[in-house]
DNA sequence: CGATTTCCCGTGCCCGTTCACGGGTATTTG
DNA sequence: CAAATACCCGTGAACGGGCACGGGAAATCG
């Protein structure tokens, strides 16, 4: 019906229908002064002849902008974030002509008040869409609140709140890359009776952890697989660059023989530059996300396996479907997407960008 | 200087090279019939200005239909190129709104004659783009050479031929694969003194085995760390069935105790099927591509790994790149597009599709 | 030198939608 | 009953580029 050589037009629609094109065109976009009755035909002649408006002839003509804005939480170059910035930015280029630009608006990620900034900048000059990538649950439900009453569609990135109004999400399954980086860590070897689990973060007050779940799914892996071997945790806070060293002196560093070393935030490169410094190497190591710090470190061989996401093809995807639904009303075809989870080692991270 | 709102039209263009848009437009499809001298100030200008023609404003008004030929080998439903067909069709979804068309061509892969009437076919009605997965050096280079002949431009999929009229190419590193297919083989383990090496593949008479360079890359690496091993090479014929099992007895089954195995085409799935019902549980096997058997395979535990490559997405980037050729005239940014290696485990195969 | 050919180039319509504008009825108001 | 007000609806000019057509200027020919 509307497949192949669909050329029906709206003209055809409108004769079809005894009316105008212009008439026909109100119907399209709804934008009222038609009266019932010839609303109701119009729509059945659309319905009849399958009449599918040409996508170029209609960007053509209405050339408005739109605008997607992203929020995302700031950060310094090459670290977590950097990744999914870049995504943005291509994302932006593919998507640039259809007119749509994309902006994005950077928080701290350790300040409430930094977060709730953003969201009020977004809702100044409200967009044609928004990506967020949430770390306060409370705010975030607010902020998409008020997106809802603007009829403003929202999509999260990396994370995803409780919440029902979202279009769709884009992220990683946390649970399960915990329990995957647990098998690449021990996986057919022999293992010490002791693994050390580095954290290295500042405490966001009152904020959830975003990598609980995949600690969770580490620690369940061990439990089931190897009930006996003892987990320490290793909590250290990152501000003071001695007191890392001080701290994995005390713990990993005062051993000796074969140990494992673990990190579920994207930081083992900190751990890799105390192992080099310290000129430990009977260390096995493994940890989250493509930095180019931890490529390095892979690549040098202090760091065993990385468990990573593609961030920017996520973003990508997220812009992608945003923009589907923007110029063409097309929802996406899976509300929650999980991406692909990469195991990185020294033989194949050259070729993962 | 062509970021943001680009709003330069054919029409500025004209203006300002102090010519008509009729030239401007036979110059940009240089279709001739334009004095040196115009078509170098149109080209300055252009370039001046960073002029880009409207996609919307072009595709409406040349409702062309456009044809890419896809020539790749027949298959089964759920073997190896099955995933490189699904990949065609998803570009060929993308790309439908720009008036693209993507139509595959199959050959037997093992026989020449069948490949040469696939050229045949394409050359009968000449299509404006052409992607090519060969298997056969002389005679793809033939087929080139007359596409070449008749202007239209060709793309490398999968594996590359000796030739340099060639616009792109999209495939995996293969040395590399093997490489580092030996380092999730034996990677940190205690390895046995003998590792199987099975080909289960049908003798393509005089072609050259589009694995070799997989297979040198895992010798080199076992040179390099595990020289003592010894590298036993089980060579079967997949014809008969019943073969494949006696062969597999005499050496893997005739054997007890850890045991490596390993493949290196897609096929692993049957030296899968065959420990599961000899109930053989102690071999550590590793295999390449994701095709369904081969994950269930990793889901049942009885392969350990494989090493794996988007065909699919290669897919689409070359569809993507050939249209954005086609239409635009964009050269592709890398000739020689390596796409990334994925480790795949029963931990994170669920989320591979 | 006039006639013909060749080489270049400008003009104008077309593609299918969007949307501002203005006009024509039916209804209400003074 | 004329005038004002709703309420609908048709018209036509964009949007930016593709391309057929035809025509003017220069070069070649007889």
């Amino acid at each position: 019906m509307n497949n192949e050589g669909n050329k029906v037009t709206i003209n055809d629609v409108a004769k079809a229908a005894g009316v105008s094109k212009g008439t026909v065109d109100r119907v399209l976009h709804n934008r009222g002064e038609v009266s019932r009755k010839s609303k109701e035909k119009v729509l059945k002649v659309i319905e009849e002849l399958g009449f599918r408006p040409n996508l170029y002839a209609s960007l053509l003509a209405s050339q408005k902008e739109r605008l997607i804005q992203c929020v995302i939480p700031e950060f310094q170059p090459g670290e977590f974030w950097s990744l999914t910035e870049k995504g943005l930015q291509d994302a932006a280029q593919l998507v640039s002509r259809y007119g749509i630009r994309i902006e994005t608006v950077k928080y701290d990620q350790y300040s409430v008040e930094s977060f709730r900034n953003a969201c009020s900048k977004v809702m100044d000059n409200p967009p044609s869409g928004v990506l967020v990538a949430p770390m306060y649950g409370e705010e975030t439900l607010k902020f998409v609140g008020r997106l809802s009453e603007a009829g403003v569609p929202y999509m999260f990135l990396d994370s995803k709140i409780d919440d029902d109004g979202y279009l769709a999400y884009f992220g990683m399954p946390m649970y399960q890359s915990g329990y995957l980086c647990a098998d690449i860590l021990t996986g057919g070897r022999d293992v010490p009776e002791k693994v050390y689990v580095v954290r290295i973060a500042r405490d966001k007050m009152g904020l959830s952890d975003p990598t609980a779940a995949r600690r969770a799914g580490f620690m369940d892996f061990m439990k089931g697989h190897y009930p006996d071997v003892q987990i320490d945790n290793v909590f250290i806070d990152p501000k003071d660059k001695a007191a890392i060293y001080t701290k994995l002196d005390q713990t990993v560093g005062a051993e000796k023989g074969k140990r494992f070393v673990v990190m579920f935030n994207s930081r083992i490169h900190l751990v890799a530059d105390y192992l080099t410094d310290r000129g430990i190497h009977d260390c096995r190591v493994v940890g989250f996300d493509c930095l180019e710090k931890n490529i390095e470190a892979l690549r040098s061989g202090t760091v065993q396996a990385l468990v990573a996401q593609h961030t920017d093809r996520q973003a990508v995807e997220a812009v992608n479907s945003m923009a589907d639904y923007l110029l063409m009303g097309k929802s996406v075809a899976k509300r929650d997407n999980f991406i692909q989870m990469d195991i990185l080692n020294m033989y194949n991270c050259d070729y993962y960008l």
